[in-house]
DNA sequence: CTCGTCCATGGAACAACGATATCGCATTTT
DNA sequence: AAAATGCGATATCGTTGTTCCATGGACGAG
């Protein structure tokens, strides 16, 4: 009867879960957890060994949620690799903001020593998501390297929109992190060469059109060509740009 | 006598703060407190009203430690805005990394309801800081808004290193990042002219490079300019590049 | 069917914690 | 000088994490 113990795992968890979104953590206490799980002190004692593995074991539950969530959601999605990077990062910060005593157990509690090893499946996900990323050849820097950025990046956030009430949160700092962070470390889809050529022929006209204004008269002085020559450059750059 | 109650608090406070650091947020208990300051529980509580109220003005210290640093390290340099805001992030990390029991406490600790009103000192310098770079028109969005970018990313890249054992710390992405997150609110000096235009010309003659030599022969169908009309242009760009 | 052994169980208890009331003493006031 | 007042320390309360020990039931042997 190895499976009426798990099944009793489970539901203890369960209703620890339900005490700590309720109450947040200090509602969980091994006596609320026991009282409320309908069990005494020492049986729940001897399921989990201490409080920590309790606190373990709920915050691989919360994982187990999240993973669930975002599986799901990850999986609408075809075949665009930097494009689920942006759906993975909006739905890590609303699981956040949605369960805040959860995520707190899973990303706020950092102890220099403890790693939670339930935190391993999000981190391989994010891995996998990358990873992907790379084979399509829109990634600029390593996975490995990637992963800690946009994870550091994504639990600063997702902290600080935990911290604000939920009256004056504000979500546009979140996206626009999120839009520098995916975008510094992807790299743009393969564009065709006329825009490119047109883009940066615009941007070089417009510098030498400040080059030669800057400075009054005779402010072609930073500019190596002949004033006939500049002429024509700039035709051409406007023949480029259109 | 209301100097020695300050002096009094201020003993206290630095006993709580060698407990925090030596052992931790779970050293720093009312009885072990008072018992290393020498005095009794009663007292403790008489000065601070609560554990909370307790903890708030450690943090409140923690946050004249770090403000003493970041301060003393930020005179020195004169006037770059932007350098400060990377020097800024720097002493960030560092003070988190060699202090993470108060970091955690300081900005670890989100409750959804409480915000530490001691932060808002750091908050203010961060402010401060990037009011500056704004004045110096550096700035490329709101300052509310850097501030509130820059902070989450530099607690995620900060809780993240915590959270890594001393060993295996690796500071590439905590720069990679602040280099990134910098760089996304803040635009480039004013360059030279000159320095400007030459950056430019490269950029687009590396563009004009790839556009020709993409597709086989007949690759310039993209190139709106004859073969020697290009070899001009780039001839031309190579001089404005030098 | 009865008995004995083993083991999970749960009530009770211990230690430490945050927090407070009661008591004694010193100082001040009339 | 006697009463009043304010302050600090001891003792205490309720709660938490954790464990001990007696109890009771399950299960095999005779």
């Amino acid at each position: 009867m190895d499976e009426g113990r798990r099944a009793a795992r489970r539901q203890v968890l369960q209703v620890a879960a339900k005490l700590l979104e309720e109450g947040g953590s200090e509602a969980v206490s091994t006596r609320a957890v026991a009282a409320a799980a309908g069990i005494t002190a020492p049986a729940l004692y001897r399921m989990f060994d201490d409080k920590d593995g309790l606190l373990a074991e709920l915050a691989a539950y919360g994982f187990e949620m999240y993973l669930a969530e975002k599986r799901e959601a990850l999986a609408l999605t075809p075949d665009d690799p930097v494009a689920d990077l942006y759906r993975g990062w909006d739905l890590h910060v609303d699981f956040g903001v949605q369960h805040p005593a959860f995520y707190m157990l899973m990303y706020g509690t950092v102890r220099p020593g403890r790693r939670p090893p339930a935190a391993d499946e999000a981190h391989a996900l994010l891995v996998r998501l990358l990873g992907r990323a790379a084979d399509a050849g829109r990634l600029r820097v390593p996975v490995e390297q990637a992963t800690r950025v946009i994870l550091a990046a994504t639990t600063g956030a997702t902290l600080a929109l935990i911290g604000e009430g939920p009256s004056e949160r504000d979500l546009t700092a979140s996206a626009r992190l999120r839009d520098t962070v995916i975008a510094s470390v992807t790299t743009d889809p393969p564009a065709s060469p006329g825009s490119d050529l047109a883009s940066r022929a615009l941007a070089l006209d417009a510098a030498l059109e400040t080059a030669l204004t800057a400075g009054s008269p005779a402010a072609d002085a930073g500019v190596p060509l002949r004033a006939t020559e500049t002429a024509l450059l700039r035709e051409w750059l406007q023949r480029l740009a259109g």
